[in-house]
DNA sequence: ATCCGTTCTGGACGGGTGTCAAGCAACTTG
DNA sequence: CAAGTTGCTTGACACCCGTCCAGAACGGAT
């Protein structure tokens, strides 16, 4: 083992970052803190824009630094590491997502209604969006290599497929029917088509949302059958 | 616009590659000819386990050559570029797949034989060539955003989703049935799951094989439903 | 107004990467 | 055997990246 001069600086950088939201728990500065927090959000924000544009692998600081305001030291001091970035913007979007099929979920009265919320809502996402989700597929295919993005990759994953669990029982349950997958299953059927949905709509093929559109009716009304 | 002065060297390099494949056609010098095809697909192979360990954003020529024999600059002398040498092995890989799961479907003499054979052949791979086939997926979210890939990766997607329809089509007419979905769909629910398999799986779940069985066997069996 | 902590800048350093070319080795051909 | 082609090595070049740092700018408290 080398000794690594800068080990100790990068913790105590870390400890710096974590006294700050220690101290947001106490009554102190709150002013300061929440212009730490602010900017890190307007710094995660920029990066978004940029991680979804370019893709992981070729998203330097120095490149999202340059599509903020910002130089690219400032990246070092409001973030310890790129996981730590990237990770941060990411959860916060899929975190707004889950929450508009909730939304779709409380409002659906009929079966129907939801089922076919639920696939319009899916398509137009995955079209007004789609940068943002070959992202979300991108840093997924990364964490199969990177250990460290796997806890949260993971985390992600998991409130989705409560998500869509979510809506499989509770379309389920309009229908008077039971579902015949699990939560898993059904997860995975519904991400698949998701993907190649993606993949279609950003090679340019128009048609790929209406497909989505469909697909996800069909599917979703064969995951369930009708009580006796 | 910068003057490139290297930029007229690489076609001229390139146009040698396309010469040796010319003279492959005509009958002059057969045994340099396989000797170059031998050595590309040799280095594609070594290629093939750095690519599967690390990933495609983390795989460098030098990495490469390093693992191999030779050193970096040969790999220049053999392959144009990346993506010529990355698909011509990822190519070659998935080929050897669908022939594995056709030879399932031209032995199975019952559908059961099928479903079963099916779902065990997917988890086998799975587990045992888990680094290829996040290499697989890896490149195919690279694709998304690399115009250069597409072409390559969506011949892939079709090979496969084609031998998926061979299953299906297969099983359902062993079953005197029909299936209820599309080839489409059918391919975007069996590699949701398998992509999900692999992802557990590769973040050490024991259980993920035989999971991935059974989840496969459920829904091909669902997928058809019985001629009256 | 002065001071001090926070925020931010811009540049330097070490390391890694793709590309290329000069040259060495090995083999083929005349 | 000599000459020429092919295969391969090695090192140089320019570029980009993450990191770190010294110090400028800012902003609030005394």
């Amino acid at each position: 083992m080398l000794y690594l001069p800068w080990a100790r600086e990068q913790v105590v950088d870390a400890v710096t970052v974590e006294q700050r939201a220690e101290r947001s728990r106490d009554g102190v500065s709150h002013r300061q803190i929440d212009k730490f927090a602010d900017r890190r959000a307007q710094l995660a924000n920029s990066a978004l824009l940029t991680l979804s544009e370019l893709g992981y692998a070729r998203t330097s600081r120095r490149e999202i630094a340059q599509n903020s305001e910002f130089s690219h030291g400032v990246l070092h001091y409001y973030f310890t590491d790129k996981v730590d970035l990237i990770m941060h913007c990411v959860k916060q979007y899929k975190a707004e997502c889950v929450r508009r099929y909730d939304e779709i979920v409380s409002t659906s009265l009929t079966s129907d209604d939801l089922k076919h919320g639920f696939a319009v809502g899916l398509a137009t996402t995955m079209c007004e969006d789609a940068s943002m989700h070959r992202l979300w597929y991108d840093l997924r295919s990364q964490s199969l290599f990177e250990e460290s993005f796997r806890a949260d990759v993971g985390e992600i994953d998991q409130s989705l497929e409560r998500m869509i669990w979510r809506i499989v029982s509770r379309y389920a349950e309009l229908a008077d029917a039971s579902p015949t997958v699990t939560s898993t299953v059904a997860y995975a059927m519904f991400d698949g088509m998701f993907q190649h949905g993606l993949a279609k709509f950003i090679s340019g093929d128009p048609t790929a949302g209406h497909e989505l559109t469909s697909n996800v009716e069909h599917v979703l009304g064969s995951v369930v059958f009708q009580n006796c």
